[in-house]
DNA sequence: ATCAATTTGTTCGTATGTATC
DNA sequence: CGATACATACGAACAAATTGA
């Protein structure tokens, strides 16, 4: 019998046990400052201190878990213990959310057109020798004269690996998300016919706007780096526009 | 015991029963080409097919809905039907994903610059006679000499609605989804003190600035929409740099 | 390195509430 | 009203994993 401790009214929606729970932890967690890598209670003290059952309390955890918030580990000390939710939240949230959406190649072009130059100008200050000897290795790996892979989809990999890489150098945690779910979706969704005849305009474009880009980053120069990112997007669109693409939504729903 | 019905070895990483009846589920969507609206199997159908026991097919299930792919109802003929994830869940998402990490406003003012500006561009042709009406309502509700509230955070509120309706009549859900995000991450996290006190720059900057938007939409031209809409995130960013604000990270985790 | 204690993971059973037809 | 079928909550037992003596 839920004997509904609080006699609230609720009529407009009614929480379940196992929300209630896990939103008294969520409270908990901000008023108490926790920090990544501290430990909530285990569940027989969450048990006694919000005197449910024990099904409820893992049902709220297991709700916190799926949001990425804390991961669990048996054994003596174990329990759970807050972590950072993982990009592959937001992107499997994206990705839901556009399963049923009509998707174009043109605006998530457009999108990148807008958000690209701004990344390329954050980062451009900020990589390292490290960051930037990765960077060439990409540039290599993503044009079949410089030691890239003879598969098309392979050199195509290494174009959007070198774009991760660079919201990977981002400080800005909102800009780094944006780009790395448009590369990710472009990933996912977009697929290009005719791949292999005549497509070398593509190879030869990628690989000579990222050295532009190289030039700009060793420069630090941020300003040139945004405009040369402008212009390689804009090089890019209008070659996929050519291209023949076709949208494969199936493989948003999945890889979860 | 389980049977493990597929003997796979799974050594790189073990999946939960449920997560795989999760997925198997997902898989089953995407091959059955199922729409939203369509009903899934009963729990008890699950049950069999899938060969567990009842609480993990419901794990699986709670899963999905808390992804907000199904909802469930009760009755005769009840069970899951497919339904469009909210956007909600997206917000969620990322709102989860940012509580841990550092946000600062310029960066976020920097992004709205970036994509704001696409978004007019898009709806300049495409807005109703309604839209318009709605979006002069909402014009004079954000200054207090138009009909505007007296509360200065309403006003705001009122602003920060004027870009949503602009994201609602989006073409592209990308697009949409980017804004609205940022006006959401926006809403949540800055705080702007000293909002009383001369501060009648913003709201006479936002007021001119959506008034000569809506010029442009009226007339229909996406490229002097984008401009204005440039002009107007740059005005705006330059005020909330120049005022005392500060973050609030806390609200990112709570009402979910 | 083995073994025992601890803690979570999984499954089952049961009862009751609740919405739908 | 009443039958159906899902929703929620509790309890119990056992399995699996981890830690530490």
């Amino acid at each position: 019998m839920p004997p509904s401790p609080t006699p609230r009214i609720s009529r407009t929606k009614r929480l379940t046990r196992s929300a209630q729970v896990a939103n008294d932890i969520k409270r908990w967690i901000v008023q108490s400052h926790k920090k990544v890598g501290d430990k909530l209670p285990q569940e027989a003290a969450l048990i006694q201190q919000m005197g449910v059952a024990r099904g409820t309390v893992r049902e709220a955890l297991a709700a916190l878990q799926a949001q990425g918030l804390i991961t669990t580990s048996t054994g003596p000390n174990g329990g759970a213990t807050l972590t950072q939710p993982p990009y592959e939240r937001c992107l499997e949230a994206v990705s839901n959310f556009m399963y049923f959406e009509p998707v174009d190649i043109a605006t998530l072009y457009a999108l990148r057109r807008a958000v690209e130059p701004e990344l390329a100008a954050n980062v451009a200050t900020r990589l390292s020798d490290a960051d930037l000897a990765e960077l060439d290795r990409l540039i290599g790996a993503s044009h079949p004269a410089h030691g890239g892979s003879g598969d098309w989809n392979e050199r195509r990999e290494a174009d959007l690996v070198f774009h991760d890489r660079l919201a990977d150098a981002c400080s800005s945690p909102m800009l780094a998300l944006f780009c790395r779910l448009l590369n990710d979706i472009i990933r996912r969704v977009i697929v290009v016919r005719n791949a292999q005849q005549g497509f070398q305009a593509f190879d030869d474009d990628v690989f000579h706007s990222h050295s532009a880009l190289m030039d700009a980053f060793r420069a630090r120069d941020a300003e040139r780096a945004r405009a040369v990112m402008r212009e390689h997007i804009e090089q890019t669109e209008a070659l996929a526009m050519e291209a023949e693409t076709r949208v494969q939504r199936e493989r948003l729903l999945m890889d979860s």
